[in-house]
DNA sequence: TTCCAGGAGCATC
DNA sequence: GATGCTCATGGA
């Protein structure tokens, strides 16, 4: 058993069911069951503590994956507003996970014009299919596949996915990661707009997307994807246009813009944008 | 039946 | 660079 401090930041429904991560399911006990890296998982939030009962990775890897030098009284403190305070209180306990790079990748090219369950529906295919087994608790759980292993597929064998169009874009993704023409790695690197213009190049992956890899793949905290619900938001709440949205969110929400989309996207998902 | 979902590619202007 | 159409699939 793993234990990771947060000071009280951080709730177990708040931070897997917040839209950023599609792999974790609520057990019947509140306990999130899930995996990542490679590794399954059981964590439960128990006063702002995160405790993990893992297959694998150590300590080391489960504070990098929640987060834990982040200091979210600090983050709070400094995005907090009028408007983004309910959205803050309402998710208090989300910390914005750092995911795989690979696994983020995929999963946010399947989320294009897509709805969560169906993209939850689809990588869970997508593991099972062509994923190493991982066993765990008397259970079998299945790693995200790599590059290499979904390189070699032809669009017949992505099929039982049901992806619809998105099928050829995840076999460019992995082609192209796969045969190095990508570098995984070198992204860690590079600065986040060279990093984002250098994902596009992958069929698929446009800002938005980009920019979800970004935060949620590579801890880009100041960066603000905007989607359907945010464009939404920006305009019902904020009363700004889409073609403004850019200028406001970086000069409103600066270095920690990907924890307030966060905030905001949770928020109004759950409660609507109007009264 | 029609509309929509954590968009992006492509043609056209 | 902006606009409009299209892309699979499944649930409401």
């Amino acid at each position: 058993m793993i234990t990771i401090d947060t000071g009280g930041h951080f709730d177990a429904s708040h931070t897997f069911l917040c839209g950023q991560c599609f792999r974790w399911d609520e057990a019947e006990d509140g306990a999130f069951v899930g995996i990542a890296g490679g590794y399954a998982a059981r964590v439960l939030g128990q006063d702002g503590k995160i405790l993990i009962d893992a297959s694998g990775g150590g300590e080391n890897f489960w504070r990098r994956y929640f987060g834990a030098d982040c200091d979210y009284a600090k983050i709070k403190a400094e995005i907090g507003s009028e408007i983004l305070n309910p959205c803050i209180d309402f998710g208090s306990g989300i910390r914005i996970l750092r995911q795989d790079i690979w696994e983020t990748l995929v999963s946010y090219i399947i989320s294009a014009n897509n709805n969560i369950p169906r993209i939850k529906k689809i990588i869970a295919s997508l593991c099972e299919n062509f994923g190493e087994k991982i066993d765990f608790g008397g259970k079998t759980y299945y790693a995200f596949p790599t590059p290499e292993a979904i390189a070699g597929l032809s669009l017949s064998d992505l099929a039982p996915l049901r992806a619809g169009f998105r099928d050829k874009y995840i076999l460019d993704a992995a082609q192209k990661v796969a045969g190095g023409e990508i570098s995984l790695s070198e992204l860690e690197e590079m600065p986040s707009d060279l990093a984002a213009q250098e994902l596009m190049r992958i069929k698929g992956i446009g800002k938005k997307v980009a920019d979800c890899i970004l935060l949620f793949g590579l801890g880009r905290y100041e960066i603000f994807p905007k989607d359907v619900w945010i464009y939404r938001i920006l305009n019902e709440v904020y009363s700004v246009d889409k073609s403004d949205a850019d200028d406001f969110v970086r000069d409103t929400f600066g270095q920690y813009g990907g924890m307030a989309q966060q905030y905001l996207y949770y928020y109004y998902r759950e409660n609507g944008t109007k009264e």
